[in-house]
DNA sequence: GCATAAAAGTGGTCTGACCACTTTTGGCAC
DNA sequence: GTGCCAAAAGTGGTCAGACCACTTTTATGC
């Protein structure tokens, strides 16, 4: 009834819709969504309109499509989002520099949350990557970083990471020098005791064996 | 002929050509795009592609389009895109607090660069909102906190920043309340002298008055 | 029972058509 | 020439049908 009302536009209607759909049918992330000629015709729409909702809203990452397979809930929230704002918003060298900055952001304040919390400090995986460090030498510097990110526990910092990360991958992807090594260790070892400054002190000290 | 041949999906394809285009023609934001049929021609692509990629464009709010008028770079962006992304993602309490913090995470570190900062420690604005605080005391929490954001000059800082505060609105938008402007003042002081410690403390407080 | 091929299902794209609305154009009266 | 107004052109909004490419399901043959 409402829905005629409205003088909006469809494809944004449909947006709607599908919202309604999903909580009523209790849809799951990673779940299926109906397929688009049955959209239409739940609907009343061409498919088009449906295409166009769905096209949004999977560049807004809110769901995935599997050509031949399906629609699918996205798992995981707006990726997507960041990229595409970028995408308009990052154009000079300047905001290259912002991209790197902002990233670093992101790791001192996650190195922060597990310095100062007691259940963090005590994953079992800050030993298991200073062993890897110890045996292999040849620990790749994101991933030290993305264990980090993800035991401090904010979703959405870490999805802005991995955009970000994503974007100034080429820094990130070195393997780190004899002195970084220590650094990392230092860091690891600062955090889990909970000595929060020194772990700063120890990353900071790890991004200039980096910068060259 | 050429586009087929890319694994990619054409319309994200398109919405990257679009990007280029805006930047090449120097589309100005209010400024006119070429029509879906001209753009349909010029990429070699059918149209409901094109409009799908526009109508991604839409949603996200970087673009408007007038019926029968033509499509327009967006002025002033992220009108629906915060409504539907709330609509979507905002549901679980756990994702609203993880945009809460993210937002405090870049606010905190633009307090710190701004305090580490002799420029921008001697910049006017802060005498200028200290004295709109003194004498109207009805100011706006996110005014404050844009400006030193603004200050920090980290500009994809800036966006995200917008971002989360538009999902986070409410929380920003009241009026601080007589403690809440004490710890204002106290921060903005303590930034113009470069105290970041007590910047970040008063930040802090200013926090827990707004809780709550 | 199982592997494989056929069929059905599904997303991806293009074309053409029609409608509603806006902008431009052209002609008429003054 | 000026000004107004209707016709024409331009543009977004929507739908329907047709293929294609790929995946999932079903049916077939051994």
């Amino acid at each position: 009834m409402d829905k005629q009302t409205e003088n909006k536009k469809v494809f944004l209607e449909i947006v709607h819709q599908l919202r309604t759909l999903i909580r009523i049918e209790k849809i799951q992330p990673g779940g299926k969504l109906p397929s688009e000629r049955v959209l239409c015709e739940r609907l009343g729409v061409g498919r088009s309109s449906v295409r166009e909702a769905l096209r949004s809203l999977e560049l807004l990452g809110l769901i995935e499509t599997k050509h031949g397979g399906g629609t699918f809930l996205a798992a995981t929230h707006n990726h997507q989002l960041v990229e595409v704002l970028s995408m308009f918003i990052l154009e000079d060298e300047k905001s290259k520099k912002d991209v790197h900055i902002t990233r670093q952001i992101h790791e001192k304040e996650a190195i922060s949350i597990v310095s100062r919390t007691v259940e963090l400090r005590a994953l079992p995986v800050w030993d298991s990557l200073f062993v890897k460090l110890e045996l292999e030498g040849t620990i790749i510097c994101k991933d030290v970083l993305r264990e980090i990110i993800i035991a401090s526990g904010n979703r959405l910092a870490l999805k802005i990471w991995f955009q970000l990360e994503a974007y100034d991958g080429a820094f990130l992807s070195r393997e780190s020098t004899e002195d970084g090594k220590i650094h990392i260790q230092t860091m690891l070892k600062s955090m889990q005791l909970g000595y929060e400054r020194e772990a700063l002190q120890a990353y900071k000290q790890w991004l200039e064996t980096l910068e060259e």
